[in-house]
DNA sequence: AGTACGCCCTGGCCGC
DNA sequence: TGCGGCCAGGGCGTAC
């Protein structure tokens, strides 16, 4: 599933091929897409002729930069977006559920079996206000002062990780690993963590999503970069997905219990 | 305020 | 081999 690493992975993998481009034609053949705002064809007809000016990133939203308005995306559970130049690369299927075609050449199509993605065009100066998302965790706003005033909550710590207007763009896959390499156990209340517990989770956060990124992203279920490939961090994961197998710190098995309706794994001895 | 639950969606997996 | 049933899971709405 795209986390922050995904998304920013794929960010960057577009960056040179639309940036300063201009959108020859849009289409959008499932309505779900756009269900948050507005309707396929308004975005469509919003895309028409714009030219990308930046495309950045907020938590796990992709944001298309078009001067006044910008086009937002969702990845979701499995959505993705893959540039294609003509007729090399990527061909659409049934699960394509959307495409912009770009001046001169090439074509970002946007793919999704669960459509649990959106995408939706917002006026660019109240994407922020709008997405409400909460820090950056890789941004120098990230101080440890700030994680401590987030974690003044009666809620325990993973859910609170999730929680996108927190903390912007970590989900089930890094909040294990970063809890796992914190050494807090996902079940402790965020308000019970000491100062230092704060600070060794704030550093663990950034380590695994810039690992994350360096190794092109977690790729569990069907998450693929903007050229197609699956990323290579899952085989540095500690404790995602490896209930039952040995902690490779201490060797104790890896437990997994249901966290806020998410699977959540941890090492008994290590995390407390 | 925190937590649980259902919903969306569909491939994959299990059991028979 | 085939088929029914269940699960995962990000985010949101609703209920307690």
């Amino acid at each position: 599933m795209p986390e922050l690493p995904e998304v920013e992975v794929i960010r960057r993998d577009l960056l040179p091929h639309v940036q300063g481009r201009r959108i020859q034609s849009a289409k959008i053949t499932e309505p779900r897409l756009t269900r948050r705002h507005g309707t396929p064809h308004g975005v469509e007809s919003a895309l028409f002729g714009r030219r990308v000016g930046a495309l950045r990133r907020r938590g796990k939203f992709f944001i298309f930069d078009l001067g006044q308005d910008s086009l937002v995306v969702r990845l979701g559970m499995t959505g993705q977006l893959l540039w294609s130049e003509d007729g090399d690369g990527f061909r659409p299927d049934q699960y394509t559920h959307a495409h912009l075609v770009f001046n001169g050449r090439g074509t970002l199509y946007y793919r999704d079996i669960r459509k649990f993605g959106e995408m939706f065009i917002l006026p660019t100066d109240s994407v922020e206000g709008t997405l409400g998302v909460g820090v950056e965790p890789l941004d120098p706003g990230f101080a440890p002062e700030v994680l401590a005033e987030i974690c003044q909550a009666a809620t325990r710590i993973k859910p609170l990780l999730l929680n996108q207007a927190k903390i912007a763009g970590i989900g089930n896959i890094y909040a294990d690993e970063a809890l796992f390499r914190a050494r807090i156990r996902p079940t402790r209340r965020a308000a019970s963590l000491r100062q230092e517990e704060i600070r060794a989770l704030r550093r663990a956060i950034r380590q695994v999503l810039e690992a994350g990124i360096r190794h092109r992203g977690s790729s569990i279920s069907n998450y693929r970069d903007a050229c197609g490939q699956p990323g290579r961090f899952v085989a540095l994961h500690r404790v995602y997905h490896r209930h039952g197998e040995s902690c490779f710190r201490c060797g104790t098995l890896i437990r997994r219990i249901v966290l806020g309706q998410r699977g959540t794994h941890f090492c008994p001895t290590c995390q407390r």
